[in-house]
DNA sequence: TTAATCTATTGACCTGCATCAATAGTATTT
DNA sequence: AAATACTATTGATGCAGGTCAATAGATTAA
């Protein structure tokens, strides 16, 4: 799992056997249940995770008890509540696990030092947060703009693997949508396609 | 409009005489007049835009011709089609003025330059991509969780000095919502607060 | 193997917001 | 000063999607 996560990112950058070794004593490697959270809201974000198996999520609770599932992470990917890690205010985010996972964690600290002592560990860490901002943008720009048919058809589209993974009533959350309306829209766009 | 701008970049990192020189170079400046575009979809977008006084806005327009907005500008802030301008691809965004505006552009050229120029203008990209993360986090998050009422009023007293400037209907449009609702929203507060 | 939980579907009903249309005040232009 | 565009409000009406409730198959736990 260690190898993985140094795999994913040394395909972005040039690490030396010098900077693994840095990097290996500086994450650390944790197993999660299905359904075991990382990180439940109101506790401090400790770590980014890194995913090397399984597939997590982060959601946040509204008033009404609803859940609204932020961001999904398979395989190679990272997830946190950024905001608590850098400013280590409590997390409004909730992480768990939707199959048993894998991770490789680093904590703020490790994160800091890890930048400094490979500087193209920054240079990632850059490209991570602006890729990321391009993403949310283009989320926004397809809530604005797309019907609710068209979100469910382009997210099937993109990310096929994730879908056929995760339940159907957290594609509808990450949708805001409840259950039963993905559902039909479902149903109806079988009975189109026929 | 120079000036604001360097003093901009040395709010956030520390530039020698030298640097703010390879800026001056680097730069152009433009004025806007209102309404008048910055760039207009299926463009390639060359710069990124700082504000050095009025106001701009991206926004983008769907299959009904219903525009949404994606961002205001206002003095201080940056603003482009940043997918289009990385990318090099063909901008989904249009950004025009809404006030008559003076602002400060770096094409892509000179901003690959800055960055190797000036190191600590890379360090300066890294936290406003990050931070611009962060807040396009807080708005998903916001759309999700608030009711309509509660985000205009967030809206209000997160930036009451560009909900001042800007006419009624953008503020819709960047909600999410028609004029018309945003109407009977605000109507709705004034009732509730007497 | 039997509960208990999780998941997806379907129906009946309700509601928040969009749509369409009319009015009127306020800026801009010429 | 008149004409044109822009902006905000209000009313009438319709619909997409939410809510509540029932059913049933599929997993998971005891």
């Amino acid at each position: 799992m260690l190898d993985n996560f140094l795999n994913k990112i040394s395909n972005n950058i040039t690490l030396t056997e010098a900077d693994k070794a840095v990097f290996s004593q500086n994450v650390i490697v944790k197993k999660l249940r299905k359904r075991q959270y990382l990180l439940q809201e109101g506790e401090i974000c400790k770590y980014v995770a890194y995913v090397s198996k399984g597939i997590l999520r982060s959601y946040l609770v509204d008033k009404k008890n609803n859940e609204h599932i932020i961001q999904f992470a398979p395989e190679g990917w990272f997830i946190s509540d950024l905001n608590s890690f850098i400013s280590e205010d409590y997390s409004t985010l909730n992480i768990d696990a939707i199959e048993s996972s894998e991770l490789v964690l680093v904590s703020r600290a490790a994160h800091l030092h890890l930048e400094h002592a490979v500087p193209e560990f920054f240079k990632f860490n850059y490209m991570q947060y602006r890729g990321a901002y391009l993403a949310l943008q283009k989320r926004i720009s397809d809530m604005f703009t797309l019907s609710t048919e068209e979100k469910y058809t382009k997210l099937l589209s993109i990310y096929p693997d994730i879908m056929q993974r995760v339940p159907q009533h957290m594609i509808a959350s990450y949708l805001g949508l409840t259950p039963e309306t993905l559902s039909r829209v479902r149903k109806k766009l079988v009975v189109n396609k026929v």
